[in-house]
DNA sequence: TAGCGTATGGACCAGTGGTCCACAAACTGT
DNA sequence: ACAGTTTGTGGACCACTGGTCCATACGCTA
């Protein structure tokens, strides 16, 4: 519903918006930030909000998802049919340093990664962001069978155990990333990607043989 | 303050106080969950509650502080000098089999856990947060400093990176262990605290030479 | 009995997300 | 050119929020 007719808004009015929008949400968290505020300051009227998005929460989704195009458009799209045994890991070391470049640019978008896991625990209003959870769960998903496939990730744990915790070691790691930024030499910044690669390569590859 | 003054009220109260407020935050999280509705379902007023704590924050944090404290009986206290390098892992495993043990007869404790770390996040409440979260955090920095000494834990990463994945693991795999309780078999759930404390290995043991 | 700190009830406050309705502007078919 | 419908907007209004304030009452010591 609310997609046909946010297409059809003046696309300046919709730049004014979401760019008061996510100084907001950026700043005050998503029950911190007040659409009162965003209101005022992109000087929509809270009637016209509510014609266009069927809440707050729908608004904040809406917001990431654009943020997501974006950050796929700098790192570049997934083809599962290029990976291969020697490049797989390679091959996500390259789109880690190119997403950690643009995120180092744009503090907000983790910002808002957090944002959006925290609303997602939310019972009450969680559901808004199934939509897009479930597309990004599923790109995981899709990797980590394709590895199973080729024999270089582990298979001795439930799937979704495997998935979820390599969801939870990546925020962690960007989070990390984005608030010691600033104390971070340029060598360690470069060698980020390998090294937190090797993380991940840790928890999925084969377990040693005891 | 309002430490002294809560060890006055009468211990019944405090009781029905606190249940009242497990449940709507269990049930709403933070922001979602309303101080009146407690104070409804408790009877007590608004003025006592502000006599007794700060704001909500405070409430809630003592609520977990009190947690934690019953957890920390179930579980057994840490003695770093006890880890050695030889029963370093069990150690943990055995803490963590009891944990589990608790955690699932209890789910709100994790829910409780994923609400503390989302008010953390927050950049306006986060303060009151600061207390426990330094503890905790500290327990976790000891036992790696000790794993490093004893020369089982990696030392190629910044300790704070270290620190903050493994408490990234470890609420992954708490909240996975959560929603997953009900559809595992008696014998996964026995197999659990190995096969997690197998993750933490991964993630924290000396880096295989390449 | 006076004075004091502890404790509580309840009115009150600005601000919240969200609803509602009247109305205007733009498009439609006749 | 006119009537009718759809798309869009301003603003009053709602119940509820966390938090403040003050009058008052109780128990204590002097």
């Amino acid at each position: 519903m609310s997609r046909n007719r946010l297409d059809n808004l003046d696309p300046e009015k919709q730049r004014i918006l979401f760019e008061a929008a996510t100084e907001e949400f950026a700043k005050n968290g998503f029950d911190g930030a007040s659409l009162n505020q965003i209101l005022k300051q992109s000087g929509m009227s809270k009637s016209s909000l509510y014609y266009y998005f069927d809440d707050k929460a729908d608004l904040f989704v809406t917001l990431v998802e654009r943020t997501a195009a974006i950050l796929f458009k700098h790192v570049g799209h997934f083809d599962l049919d290029e990976l291969t045994a020697n490049n797989f890991w390679s091959y996500f070391e390259g789109r880690y340093g190119r997403a950690m470049a643009f995120i180092s640019n744009n503090g907000w978008v983790i910002r808002f990664g957090a944002i959006f896991y925290a609303l997602r625990r939310d019972p009450k209003r969680g559901s808004a962001t199934n939509r897009l959870f479930q597309t990004a769960r599923s790109w995981v998903e899709a990797i980590i069978r394709k590895g199973q496939s080729l024999g270089i990730v582990r298979n001795d744990l439930p799937e979704s155990l495997l998935v979820d915790s390599t969801m939870g070691l990546l925020e962690s790691l960007d989070r990390w990333m984005v608030t010691h930024w600033d104390e971070l030499t340029a060598e360690e910044r470069s060698a980020m990607p390998t090294k937190h690669l090797g993380l991940f390569r840790d928890l999925l590859a084969l377990p040693a043989k005891k």
